[in-house]
DNA sequence: AGAAATACCCGTACGC
DNA sequence: TGCGTACGGGTATTTC
């Protein structure tokens, strides 16, 4: 559920520091865990030893990946529905999620929690032929409304599983796409290539204005599992089935579309143009 | 071929 | 109280 603005938040966390130091220039002693599948790629025993003495150059982000750059290679971290990162002083006690942790030289640990364990984590030479497959990414200048038409017109699927297609735009999960829809005035049910000019155009900005907006509250605070910001209370739509939509009144619905549960505003979203 | 559905991995909350 | 089920992201696999 970490999507794009939370996972986000967590690199400005790290990169800068703010609940303990920043994690750049620090290296890395070691890696232990306690639920070994949380190592996609090598083999734990390899990753261990790859890992071990590396130094961390830069922390960014591609789509939901955390992408931690190394003197020699690349380490990936992808959150999945319930991982979150922190920097904890290495003498602390682990947390009951706390699966994984990488001791660094300055006896802080940067630790791995993740409820759920979906969370994945990889060592890579050449991380580049994981991430080439991602989608664009929304908030990038080179991200144009022009470039999210074509992409539209190029298929004919329905919008909601087509924004959460991690191949077609990077970075959104099921709040974000919902919120974005509501800004912008569709249905999710909609077909990408029915949609004109101006519909497209408002697309782009529910999406950019979505993922602004959660990152501007650093991101959002989701169930028992993630500990984020403050976006959770102004979302639009998601969670809200049975309230009153904060631009019209009318009753939010919550219908499922592709197996995922899906929140709008029948008013301003409505299925055909009135 | 493309779109969509299904299964899988997990732990918790919720409803009956 | 206790059990079954829904939920959720992404990938792999299957179906249409």
């Amino acid at each position: 559920m970490p999507e794009l603005p939370e996972v986000e938040t967590i690199v400005r966390s790290l990169k800068y520091g703010n609940a303990g130091p920043g994690l750049i220039g620090q290296r890395i002693l070691r890696v232990r865990t306690t639920w070994p599948r949380h190592i996609e790629h090598p083999s734990p025993s390899t990753f261990r030893k790859q890992i071990k003495d590396r130094l961390v150059e830069d922390v960014s982000r591609r789509g939901k990946y955390l992408v931690f750059s190394l003197d020699v290679g690349t380490l990936l971290i992808h959150l999945r529905m319930s991982g979150d990162l922190h920097m904890t002083p290495t003498d602390t006690g682990l947390g009951p999620y706390e699966h994984t942790r990488f001791e660094l030289e300055n006896r802080w640990d940067l630790r791995f929690s993740d409820a759920r364990k979906f969370g994945r984590i990889g060592w890579y030479r050449d991380p580049a032929a994981i991430l080439a497959k991602i989608g664009p990414e929304p908030l990038d200048d080179t991200f144009t409304a022009t470039l999210l038409q074509d992409r539209l017109q190029s298929k004919s699927r329905m919008l909601k599983p087509l924004l959460l297609d991690q191949q077609f735009i990077a970075g959104m999960g099921n709040i974000y796409t919902d919120e974005a829809l509501h800004r912008s005035g569709l249905h999710p049910l909609r077909r990408s290539d029915t949609l004109n000019e101006g519909e497209t155009e408002a697309l782009w900005r529910g999406i950019r204005n979505a993922l602004y907006d959660g990152i501007r509250h650093n991101g959002a605070s989701i169930d028992w599992v993630y500990r984020g910001g403050e976006f959770q209370n102004h979302f639009r739509v998601y969670q809200r089935a049975g309230d009153s939509c904060k631009v019209c009144g009318t009753t939010i619905q919550r219908i499922i579309v592709g197996q995922r549960g899906t929140y709008l505003c029948p008013s301003c979203q409505p299925e055909k143009a009135p």
